[in-house]
RNA sequence: GGUCGGUUCGUCUAGGGGUCUAGGACACCGCCCUUUCACGGCGGCGACACGGGUUCAAAUCCCGUACCGACUACCA
């Protein structure tokens, strides 16, 4: 049997960096098991579900590069089969009419209030309770009959307990006693999240779910269903969490951008680097490396290696030099650094264009210097955005001088004021404008002026670069140009 | 409160009874290279939550404690 899985978001927000690890672990499983990897939308929740989110997690997992195999499936189009499933589960007496009236919540802090009610039910609360539980058919219809509002529960059996085998967690037990009679079916007719996930895994011949370790209580829940429809349940999975630094929870609230997948694309981060990184969040081959092609991941992946304890995503709100995972900027920096050239090259492309530094001959008559440039220039590159902030020089005269860069380098030897225009003219006198002229020349004139050469070299850099750091200085004359690097040389403009 | 999970350097992790004076990566620090540097090279700092067992031997197995987390909705 081949297998099949799901990513199945709810679009309630944009696609969060836990759920894009779910999104990859599923489909490396899928390649693995050549499987089938597929997507639902849970969007039953229509009061918190936008398809504005829905639009975001797609494109952030167009971005990733992970597209399902079959059509997108959205579960608020299978309402009437869940329903249906739900009144075949009534009739059968495997679930019954509850005519509590619905507990309104205040909006506020839900999982508290859920929480703090729990704690008050200290002891041996019986979950059977429920007075509409056994209530003679003929009385059930009755009221429903007069109009009554009625929510359908599952009927949890008195005794027993619901086993399944997880993956990552093993064998789980729990007690028919530890789980409520579940709502199948609100009293306004929309089907819940634990009826609604069961009958489209099973309508979408699910082998195996693979979904963050949240939802392993609800998976007891979930099994009670299966079991009453008959049906046997698929494989389960359960991932560890990914958590903010302190073990906190990483939310939209409170860490804000962070977690959102489109930060990163929008960052100038590689998919392929984040994914990387990614895989390696909680998952590892068991050897002593860490960058793996999305092939290899997909030949490496299995469950076997999943870890069962949570990652912590390390990041600093206050420090800007850490504001996301280092090691996540570190792999994207690999990335950038190590890529074959023709493959960064598009994306360099792009960066430039939405900076409005592209220029078409970049790819046809200047084609060979331009790949030069990037390849230069992207060894001290962490992201695609450096190529139009740091890189920004080497694409047009319009760019910043960086103060630090000024004062240590330019204004600290004011000589520099007429040094560099007359280097300048040296420069002019040579023929061959590469390497080893370049240094005989500015050699000599250090030489001549008595200057120290690195004075020389990085008053010249401040001047053509903007910049205090970069790659050999030589390297940047030749790779400038004869021209731009004369007509800078002697450009007032940074001295002011 | 209850149920269920988890606990190896600051972070991601290797390890699954002897090869562990616990390995790698990131970060941090130092030195070298570079007459710049954020590249590169070398090195340093730094962890088995605690307490009991079991065993000739425990990071690895068992029990307890602590801490952390998830769930405990007519949310997903």
């Amino acid at each position: 049997m081949t297998t099949r899985v799901r990513f199945a978001p709810s679009p309630t927000g944009y696609l969060h960096i836990g759920s894009a690890r779910t999104a990859l672990f599923n489909y490396l499983y899928a390649g693995h098991t050549g499987g089938k990897f597929l997507l639902r939308i849970e969007d039953t929740d229509a009061a918190r579900s936008t398809d504005e989110s829905t639009r975001s997690i797609l494109e952030g997992l167009k971005w990733l590069g992970f597209a399902p195999d079959e059509e997108i499936v959205f579960q608020s189009n299978n309402a009437p089969k869940h329903r249906a499933i739900a009144l075949k589960l009534l009739a059968e007496g495997k679930a019954y009419r509850d005519f509590t009236p619905k507990e309104t919540r205040a909006d506020g802090n839900i999982k508290q209030s859920i929480a703090d009610r729990a704690r008050q039910n200290q002891g041996e609360k019986n979950m059977r309770d429920n007075p509409f539980r056994d209530l003679p058919k003929e009385e059930s219809d009755a009221k429903a009959g007069a109009g009554e509002p009625f929510a359908i529960r599952l009927k949890v059996p008195e005794t027993g307990k619901t086993v399944f085998e997880d993956a990552v967690y093993g064998t789980q037990e729990r007690d028919y006693k530890e789980t409520e009679d579940l709502v199948l079916l609100r009293s306004d007719g929309h089907p819940l999240y634990n009826l609604a996930v069961v009958c489209d895994d099973i309508e979408m011949e699910i082998t195996d779910v693979i979904r963050g370790q949240d939802h392993l209580t609800n998976t007891h829940k979930q099994v009670l269903i299966y079991e009453a429809l008959g049906e046997t349940a698929p494989r389960f999975a359960h991932l560890p969490l990914i958590l903010a630094p302190g073990g906190k929870k990483l939310s939209k609230r409170i860490h804000g951008e962070i977690v959102s997948m489109t930060t990163y694309r929008d960052s100038g981060f590689l998919a392929a680097a984040f994914r990387n990184f990614l895989a390696l969040l909680g998952w590892s081959a068991g050897e002593e490396r860490e960058i793996y092609t999305l092939d290899e991941l997909v030949e490496k992946f299995s469950l076997e290696h999943i870890h069962k304890n949570n990652a912590v995503f390390n990041f600093d709100q206050n420090n800007p030099k850490h504001w996301t995972d280092d090691k996540a900027i570190w792999m994207n920096a690999e990335y950038v650094r190590q890529m074959p050239l023709v493959e960064l090259l598009p994306f360099v492309k792009a960066e430039l264009k939405s900076a409005k530094l592209w220029r078409d001959e970049y790819e046809d008559e200047d084609r060979a210097h331009f790949e030069r440039t990037i390849d230069l220039i992207r060894e001290r590159f962490f992201t695609l955005k450096d190529f139009s902030n740091q890189g920004r020089a080497y694409f047009s005269e319009d760019f910043d001088f960086d103060p630090k860069a000024i004062d240590k380098n330019l204004k600290k030897f004011p000589d520099l004021q007429t040094w560099l225009p007359e280097l300048a003219d040296r420069l002019e006198t040579i023929e061959d404008f590469t390497h080893d002229n370049l240094e005989a020349v500015v050699k000599n004139f250090a030489e001549e002026k008595g200057a120290k050469l690195g004075v020389i070299m990085n008053g010249a850099r401040a001047l053509l670069t903007g910049l205090a750091v970069g790659p050999s200085m030589l390297a940047v004359f030749e790779i400038l140009g004869k021209e731009k690097s004369i007509l800078r040389l002697k450009s007032r403009i940074a001295w002011n």
